[in-house]
DNA sequence: GTCTATAGAATGATAGAC
DNA sequence: GTCTATCATTCTATAGAC
């Protein structure tokens, strides 16, 4: 039959017991914060020494590096879901999903939020792989932008830059509450209403 | 004549030497992050072994609740300068020049706007001292921002929202650079335009 | 692959001589 | 007030037995 059957099924538990891993590491940075993630605790949580999980990741930025990937990959997949409901709706519609997808994806978890879109673990710096996913899970996210008429740097500036402040405000200020995001709506309308102002209708097919 | 002359005389000194010890914290936590303070580089700084710090300082927290301090009341000044000049401007560039004023105190020091006005060093908590003066500064601010027009809860959250965002955004993504700072005046003229649509004018003398 | 043992480097803070 | 000496803790990571 098919050959090395000793090996693959090596191979599948040893996916499964980092899958493992990064599960547990993403409850417990969500219990201590990015930074504290100890590989004490973390081999307490997955049932072996500290050491052994060496046998799995290299380093712990290695950890870091497979939770930023799936982030990435978890954004990607949110996002997509988020529009697919929608047939066709007007714009306004359109923009204010976007934008509630954005700020709930990012609120409902927000050390993942801050290890994808904030600088803030020491010396980590994503692997090439992982970065490139990240760039291109970005460029999607920018074309949906645009989609929704937010084409030229500084309106797109304007954008992430009012996006990410209801996003830090909810999350530094109403952890778990709405304050700032029942004001989603009214911020996308107020937007919308200045990127029509600024953006040359001419330009817009260029 | 007046008396303890030599306790005055060491008063002084010792106000000076903590002066200058919250001064080299500055200096190192802009070098290595708000975190990276030690308190062996510390002392090395202002010329003393480590452990002599504890002779003007209980604890670590205890220096960085001088900063806290000082950072605000450095707020409550620069904010008061930024209106000073201007005699009785029209509505629009008061607005835009508190807002200037705001991100540009926040861009000018990155390390400040996190102590202040982000919550990033873990099991820090001001003093009821500090606290308070750091209340009472906010509040100061909240009422430039009520003279502008900004007057119900969720007005404001919008406003602080986007100012801290473009903040954000100009730290993490453009330190030292203006990409999102040049954004300010048109982000100004758009909240104004929003605010006047969303607040009622018989409850804005209420 | 998991363990014990341990290296090696930081850190904040205290005790007590001077 | 400053020093030396030192404690106590925490952490990542490696070596080698089993």
């Amino acid at each position: 039959m098919s050959g090395q059957p000793n090996s693959d099924r090596r191979t599948v538990r040893r996916q499964e017991t980092r899958r493992e891993i990064v599960g547990a590491s993403w409850d417990l940075v969500r219990e201590h914060g990015l930074a504290g993630l100890a590989m004490r605790d973390l081999g307490e949580r997955v049932g072996m020494r500290a050491q052994s999980i060496y046998s799995y990741f290299a380093s712990k930025h290695e950890i870091y590096d497979a939770m930023f990937l799936e982030g990435y990959q978890a954004f990607a997949i949110w996002m997509a879901d988020a529009v697919d409901g929608d047939a066709a709706p007007d714009p306004t519609g359109a923009a204010r999903a976007t934008a509630r997808a954005f700020v709930e994806f990012c609120t409902s978890d927000p050390v993942r939020y801050q290890l994808l879109f904030q600088r803030t673990i020491p010396d980590f710096v994503p692997s090439p792989d992982s970065y490139a996913v990240a760039v291109g899970v970005y460029a999607e996210f920018r074309e949906r932008l645009s989609a929704i008429g937010v084409r030229d740097q500084a309106t797109l500036d304007l954008w992430t830059a009012m996006l990410t402040g209801i996003t830090d405000q909810q999350i530094s200020n109403d952890p778990g509450g709405d304050r700032w995001k029942q004001l989603i709506d009214r911020a996308v309308d107020m937007l919308l209403a200045d990127t029509r102002t600024h953006t040359n209708p001419e330009s817009e097919k260029a």
